[in-house]
DNA sequence: GATCTATTGATAAAAGGTAATCACTATCAA
DNA sequence: TTGATAGTGATTACCTTTTATCAATAGATC
C-alpha cells in the first residue's frame, strides 16, 4: 500500500517558499526562510520534504557545476539559470537559444537535452 | 623564495595522460591511466599534480553539474562540454552559439562568460 | 657519488552534503 | 476524543572527494 501522505506546517511552509521564490534555492535557503513561518524546523525535514516533492513531481533539482544541487518548482517551464559571481544567487532565464544547439554534437551523436548557464553579475552586484 | 619544481616521471606521466586524451578526466581516469606508465603512482600524487598544473596555467577545471571536476588541457580554446546518459564520459565540442546569449539575460545583468553542456547518447552508446 | 630537499605513496582524516536513527509529536479517520 | 501511525527534530552516521601527514624516495646541484 502506498504511504498516507499528511499536510503539516512543515511541508507547507516548505512548498510555500519555494512558491514565492523566483530562483531556485538550496536546502539550506529554503529553511532559512521556511523557518519563520515554523521556527522549530529541522533541515531534515526541509530534505525529506524535497525528496517527495520530487518524487511527486513537483519540484526539480537545479545543478549549477561546483555546487550543491538547488530546488525549484517544475510549473516553470523550459528555462535555463545565471549565477552571480559577486553574490551567488541563482536567477531563472526566460527565453532559450535552444534552436543551434543540438548542431553541436558531432556525428552520430544523439541531443536529448541541454543545459545553458550564464555567469556575471547581478542587476543589484552590478551596479 | 618561490619553490624548486622537479621533474619527475610521476607528473610527466599525469601530463602526458591529459595531452593524449581529447576531452576532460577525472583523477581518478588520469590515474588509472598514468599507472600504466608509472605502476607505483598513487592518487594523491594525481591530486597534487592538478593543482599545480592548475595553478601553472596548464590545465583546468571542468564541471558537469552532479559531477565531480573533471580536468583538461587549457590549450584547447573556448569550447563546451557533451555528457553522454549512458557511458557517462564527457566529449569536446568544437563549435559554439555564444552569439546570442548574452540577450538571455534580464535587463541590468552583467554576463561575463557561459556554461553550455549537451546530454545524450555518444556515438557509440547511440549506436 | 654525496647532499639537500622536493616529491612521493599509503594512509588517515577532513570537508561537505545527505540520509538514517529514534523517541516524541501531531495528523486524521473513526 | 482516541488511536494508529506518518511526520518531525536533533543527532549521528555516512559517503564521496579531497587534503594532510610523514617516513621514505629520488631529482638536481656540486
Amino acid at each position: 500500500m502506498a504511504i498516507e501522505r499528511r499536510t503539516t506546517r512543515q511541508k507547507e511552509a516548505i512548498k510555500a517558499v519555494l512558491e514565492e521564490q523566483a530562483g531556485p534555492l538550496l536546502p539550506d535557503d529554503i529553511h532559512r526562510l521556511a523557518v519563520k513561518a515554523v521556527p522549530s524546523l529541522g533541515i531534515a525535514t526541509v530534505y525529506r520534504s524535497l525528496k517527495n516533492l520530487q518524487e511527486e513531481g513537483q519540484v526539480c533539482c537545479v545543478e549549477i557545476p561546483g555546487q550543491p544541487p538547488r530546488y525549484e518548482r517544475t510549473d516553470k517551464g523550459h528555462h535555463h539559470h545565471f549565477h552571480c559571481r559577486n553574490c551567488g544567487q541563482v536567477f531563472d532565464l526566460q527565453k532559450c537559444v535552444a534552436g543551434g544547439l543540438k548542431s553541436l554534437a558531432p556525428q552520430g551523436f544523439q541531443v536529448t537535452d541541454h543545459e545553458i548557464i550564464l555567469y556575471g553579475f547581478c542587476k543589484s552586484c552590478a551596479a
